[in-house]
DNA sequence: ACCTCCCGCCATGCT
DNA sequence: AGCATGGCGGGAGGT
């Protein structure tokens, strides 16, 4: 079984090296390397057997190993067999395995199910490239090499690059070609989504659907009339089916929707999902809830559970290969009636673009070409549409759209640039190793990160962001300040909405200009959207304090405990592993992200959960939906016009990201046992405050506040670093002596409960009641992606990077500084996660009006994944 | 029995 | 016509 998965993956691709840009590697992989050195990387020769190769024999290949132990599937596998390395690798694996297996395994030779996984197969295609490639190199895929590399059909390359399409990491070039770009755009790719989702009300309409099924358990009366209507409506529009594809700028994504075929289906919903879990509080959304809003329109509820059944399946497409991006990691909510299936979003945490911004951001001309293909893209979308319903569309539009789409393909079937390559990958694979390694790796690296993380969100934070950021900087303001409140945020989405207003009758296109942290966009809406846009509103949410972790909870708390500490270790560990593993030089960086997914996956964690819902009840909820006229849609398309300012950005943001991150997590992960509290943060952040406040708040966060607050990393500092920072590896450290055997599970150490927050600005704390759960909330994602070295190190020294970063390749150095920091002690604290309640019904006061929903319990139940 | 979700048929659309 | 894309859902592997 698993053992094969490797051959299959096989791929060893190329190793890396190739090409491609290494450049990045740097920084993440820094800490791997650091870690081990060697490897390297890269490489392995051949390819062909790897395997995953190869990663036996060296020590590198065992920290391969070990990450992709981390991640669920790997590991299993890899627990499975472990056997052999595999070598054999090649590229069709599994039959060389099968021969080579010996003989038990043989049986894993067969690539079980769970080897062909699109996720572990996205973890291999992530492998191959960095995840801040030198834009100066070329970065171009070919689908057909990447396709036999990984020996899988085509079709399913399709899956993973349209899911990365939706974020702008790959940029369709031309036919059979793609570019890819790594995360450098991510973050402002995240922003914008999260402000389309933000005018798409979508949180609210999370919150709608909860109530309902609250209610239809209960039976409370069915109060949902309004609400329903609600939810319907904002389901109509913003759910439409066909939103649109949200660009973003610059990057020539342009070609993204080439084809024009139809944008919208995966890649559509993917963005769409995303923005589910940008603008929901507790970041947990359920397969349920975020097929209902998706499916959206219409209406349908009843009609079709087959469509129903169709769309979850394309959202575990898509949630695999989030899962892999580590954005987002499989959680269960347990409600009432059972549990459900869920994501939590694990990926950094965002600001909307609109919103703040910074100042910045040079648009170059560049912008202005790029504009034009996004509107053409955009105007593409939007009519495009094929049978579904999507919007109308003028005609004199659409044939602007085809004119323009006859222009793209010319520009795009030119393109051709050789193939790129690089493959440094590896890491995936698989080698065989206990569980428990993987465990282990993962918790080194979380303690790495932790530490890493706490310094650098310091220091680096502010030094770094100010460094960096100065392109950017402004944007982490905003970015701070959402964060940091993020749930009353969400709601408001303030930059955008207004953004959204213009009524023009068919889709016209509107530019914004946004200055601040995401670069401007330009919208195009619909006639019907364009009628009214009113202004977010926040939802909010209501939070239950109480913890609870259920009865149910013994058995999780066990495991939840460890889980968490597991999960966190992992996911910093993660990081650090892919580097190990990874040819080191390239994409060590990407590697650490793509890593990480797969920590992710592997560790469970007891979230909390908010999510209820019934799930049948979806349907109701999306009958009811009709009115609601005035929400925002989100159909139209939203183009970056910064282009140059995105890069920028885009450093500052990784930083953020990585900083973000690990706080997060810690603080969700804290234990549970100790805990008593159980509460996350995040809970407490859900707590409603009004709108209104929230707005203000996020007024205040400006620029200014910006600058004051250690933006990006500051959000995740704040929030995680208080309990994060003091221990960093409490965590770890209580889940390795529980291992061991030391301590019991019960015990553990902590340090702080959960409160330890840290009440990062004044805005903040008036925003959140709680500080902690800004932060919890936010937080999570750990993961060193840094971007360029300067991310890279946490220590946010080295910062000044940004501009360069693309370009310049990262230094080692930096790296290797930044491990050290990771070292440092682990000391820590625990923290205390509690599970908690949440109730998004609270939201959408304004909407609705109080929409109490009675609390409910939703424990998250990590479990990985399969 | 349910949850996941792989697999690949076949529609769609560009060349 | 041929090929690239990708929607879609049957049905099987895993728990």
């Amino acid at each position: 079984m698993e053992n094969e998965k490797e051959n299959l993956f096989s791929e060893p691709h190329k190793r890396g090296q190739m090409k491609t840009p290494l450049k990045e590697s740097t920084a993440a992989n820094i800490v791997l390397t650091e870690i081990q050195p060697d490897f390297g990387p890269l490489t392995t020769p051949t390819k062909p057997k790897e395997t995953s190769q190869g990663e036996p024999w060296t020590p590198t290949a065992n920290l391969k190993m070990l990450i992709s132990a981390v991640s669920p599937e790997i590991r299993n596998r890899d627990q499975k067999r472990g056997l052999f390395d595999n070598r054999n690798g090649l590229p069709e694996p599994k039959d060389c395995l099968h021969e080579h297996l010996s003989g038990d395994e043989y049986e894993k030779s067969q690539p079980s199910r769970k080897e062909k996984s699109l996720g572990l197969l996205c973890h291999k295609f992530l492998a191959r490239y960095p995840n801040y490639p030198n834009p100066a190199v070329n970065n171009d895929i070919c689908l057909d090499e990447v396709a036999e590399e990984l020996n899988v059909e085509r079709r399913r390359i399709y899956d993973i690059v349209n899911v990365l399409e939706s974020l702008h990491m790959v940029s369709r070039l031309a036919k059979n070609r793609y570019t890819w770009h790594g995360r450098h755009n991510l973050n402002k790719t995240l922003g914008t989504l999260k402000s389309v989702g933000e005018e798409n009300k979508y949180a609210e309409q999370i919150m709608m659907i909860k109530k309902r099924e609250y209610e239809q358990e209960f039976d409370f009366s069915k109060s949902y009339s309004i609400e329903d209507h609600i939810i319907k409506a904002n389901a109509d529009q913003n759910g439409h089916p066909d939103m649109c594809f949200v660009e973003l700028p610059g990057v020539e994504f342009r070609a993204a929707s080439v084809n024009s075929r139809k944008d919208k289906s995966l890649r559509v919903m993917s963005q769409k999902f995303v923005m589910l879990f940008l603008v929901s509080t507790p970041q947990i959304v359920s397969l349920e809830i975020a097929a209902k809003i998706l499916i959206g329109e219409d209406h349908v509820e009843d009609l079709d559970k087959s469509k129903f059944k169709t769309k979850i399946r394309r959202l575990y497409d898509i949630a695999n290969v989030l899962s892999s991006l580590d954005l987002i990691k499989k959680v269960h909510v347990t409600e009432e009636r059972g549990r459900k299936p869920a994501f939590k979003w694990t990926g950094p945490e965002i600001s909307p673009n609109p919103s703040g911004l910074s100042p910045v951001i040079p648009f170059s001309p560049s912008d202005l070409e790029v504009r034009q293909p996004s509107k053409e893209n955009c105007a593409k979308n939007l009519f495009s549409t094929h049978g579904k319903p999507n919007f109308t569309r003028h005609p004199s539009l659409i044939k602007l759209v085809k004119s323009i789409e006859s222009d793209r393909r010319k520009i795009n079937s030119a393109p051709s640039s050789p193939v790129k390559t690089n493959k440094a990958e590896s890491s995936q694979s698989s080698a065989p190793f206990p569980s428990k390694m993987a465990q282990l790796a993962a918790i080194c690296k979380m303690q790495l990160e932790e530490q890493s993380s706490e310094p650098r969100k310091k220091a680096k934070l502010q030094l770094a962001r100010s460094g960096h950021c100065k392109p950017m900087a402004p944007l982490d303001s905003p970015v701070n300040a959402e964060l940091e409140l993020t749930a009353p945020a969400l709601l408001q989405p303030l930059g955008v909405v207004p953004l959204i207003p213009n009524p023009l009758s068919s889709a016209v296109p509107m530019i914004l200009p946004q200055a601040p942290s995401g670069p401007s966009y330009a919208i195009y809406l619909q006639p019907a959207q364009a009628q009214t846009m009113t202004p977010p509103q926040g939802l909010s949410p209501t939070v239950c304090p109480t913890p609870y972790s259920k009865a149910t909870r013994s058995e999780d708390y066990p495991d939840a405990t460890t889980e968490k500490a597991a999960n966190d270790a992992e996911k910093p560990s993660t990081s650090t592993r892919p580097g190990n593993l990874l040819p080191v030089p390239e994409r060590q960086g990407t590697q650490n992200r793509d890593r990480e997914p797969a920590a992710e996956r592997g560790s469970k964690r007891a979230s909390i959960v908010e999510d209820s819902g019934s799930k049948k009840k979806l349907k109701e909820d999306l009958k009811g939906h009709e009115n609601v006229p005035t929400t925002l849609f989100p159909s139209g398309y939203l183009i970056p016009l910064t282009q140059c300012s995105s890069l920028g950005a885009e450093s500052i943001l990784h930083s953020k990201e990585n900083s973000g991150t690990l706080s997060p997590n810690h603080r969700i992960y804290s234990s549970p046992i100790a805990g008593v509290i159980p509460v996350t943060s995040s809970e407490l952040t859900a707590v409603n405050f009004p709108s209104f406040h929230v707005t203000p708040l996020k007024l205040m966060v400006s620029p200014t506040s910006v600058a004051a607050v250690p933006v990006g990393n500051s959000s995740a500092i704040s929030s995680s670093h208080p309990v994060p920072v003091q221990n960093p590896s409490s965590a770890i450290v209580n889940f390795t002596l529980q291992h061991l055997g030391l301590i019991s599970p019960s015990v553990q150490v902590s340090a702080s409960p959960g409160s330890g927050t840290v009440p990062m600005s004044p805005r903040i704390e008036a925003v959140s009641i709680i500080p902690e759960n800004a932060g919890s909330q936010q937080g999570r994602a750990t993961r060193y992606d840094s971007p360029v070295l300067g991310q890279n190190q946490l220590n946010g020294q080295s910062i000044a990077v940004t501009g360069a970063q693309q370009p310049v390749p990262v230094t080692p150095k930096g790296s290797q500084l930044v491990a050290e920091s990771f070292f440092r002690t682990p000391g820590g604290p625990m923290k205390s996660m509690g599970s908690s309640c949440m109730d998004f019904d609270g939201a959408n006061k304004t909407s609705v009006g109080s929409l109490f929903v009675p609390q409910r319990k939703l424990e998250v139940s990590t479990e990985d994944v399969h």
